[in-house]
DNA sequence: CGCGAGCTTGACGTTGTTCAACTAGAGTGG
DNA sequence: CCACTCTAGTTGAACAACGTCAAGCTCGCG
């Protein structure tokens, strides 16, 4: 079975994983052990699908490390980025309460994916209330974060938005005002909802103002207040 | 105490309501009546604010009948509505894992409103697994709500933004194609992430093409493929 | 050396907001 | 019962914000 084959991957048990979820932490030895058995860890390369839209949702993922968008694909019309996801994220969580998977996944960069089987994850949340409790949580924080962005794509014009989206890659992803920007233009472009050309021309208006600074790959963040104040007036 | 007030109207207790929300189905009759003691069930009238963003977190919601809606504020630029509630949803879950509630909640008409004590909440939450599930279960519908409603305001434009609010109410609140639309157009600006000024040409636009009827208030539907068409097309 | 993808730049068109003027009804007070 | 005011709604014109298009640039790679 595939089982076999990724299984020769896991040297590393749930039960002795530095990196799990917190809401593991809630689990006792043998339901961790349950979840392990039951689990796959497979590596995405940079720019593979991770999971697709409309698919069965027969996992909850984790990200175990690594860098990857969580997206809605509608007609022919172009994507919306729903979250991005770094080290340590669960995703697919929706998936707990509906067959049908809700989002793609795709990797910007190498990475490591846990894929534990819906029904045993199902199961033990049925029998744990404290693990269920974490899970909840988890939730809630994704929710908080989405109305954030929401609000941020809705009412910030082209600035905010650049603004918004650089403070949080340096904050959340990258944890440094200095980064080597993985992303593509067309990536941001999507990112933060708006044409490749204006991300081109937003990020050039930040550098002449010293906001950033920009050569190539790397951005490192000059002005961390200016930027907030961008994304506050929007 | 404030409780002795409320109760007074709190003739039906949860036990014998036929109203209460799903989740409350996994709980015992000991667990019911714990519930029970410690909530109480307010009025609310047109327009009143139910609860206000960013005070502290002191119960979970239950909107018992009505209509309103839950939404954002920040600096002084305008509002972001994330969702509509009508008769039979739980909000202000974010709160359990949050001290602060994180959106204010205003009713569109008067409304009747059961508050459960918090604490009380997430203590039968952590000791029912069951229970959790189902509000795992309901997060989760709320979420992929939001991510729709957030695909569209970002997506669309104006007409399509439009026929998905009209298809929205229609379907889901008023469940009727002819409805009496309580909504003002500030409400639809607000709701559509629009001017008010855009609302009325928008539903001008509507009215010539005979895709609806509207006439001060009355609301009708007239041709649901057609407005799925343009909510489709953008 | 030449090709192509990703990026940049400027000109132009579209979309939607803002502003100001106007209309219609719904109280309100004399 | 009649002005008066106030708010909600409508309409058109000017304006701003962005996207689109087309052209040119750069850099890595065969």
């Amino acid at each position: 079975m595939t089982n076999k084959i990724s299984m020769a991957n896991n040297i590393i048990s749930c039960l002795h994983c530095k990196n799990k979820s917190s809401c593991f932490e809630k689990l006792s030895d043998e339901e961790l052990q349950f979840m392990n058995n039951h689990r796959v860890e497979i590596k995405f390369k940079k720019g593979e699908i991770i999971c697709k839209q409309g698919s069965m949702a027969s996992n909850i993922m984790y990200l175990k490390n690594g860098l990857a968008k969580l997206y809605f694909e509608k007609n022919k019309q172009k994507n919306l980025i729903l979250r991005i996801i770094s080290t340590g994220s669960m995703f697919a969580l929706p998936s707990i309460s509906n067959n049908i998977l809700y989002y793609s996944a795709m990797s910007y960069e190498d990475s490591h994916v846990c894929m534990i089987d819906i029904d045993v994850f199902k199961n033990v949340m049925n029998n744990n209330a404290k693990f269920a409790s974490e899970v909840v949580d988890i939730i809630n924080e994704n929710t908080i974060q989405g109305y954030e962005r929401m609000y941020c794509l809705t009412q910030n014009h082209l600035s905010g938005r650049m603004a918004n989206i650089l403070l949080c890659l340096s904050e959340n992803i990258y944890k440094n005002d200095a980064f080597e920007l993985q992303l593509s233009r067309r990536d941001i472009a999507e990112l933060t909802n708006m044409s490749v050309e204006s991300v081109t021309r937003i990020l050039r208006g930040f550098k002449d103002e010293n906001l950033i600074e920009l050569n190539g790959k790397h951005l490192k963040i000059m002005s961390r207040e200016n930027l907030s104040k961008i994304c506050e007036v929007g």
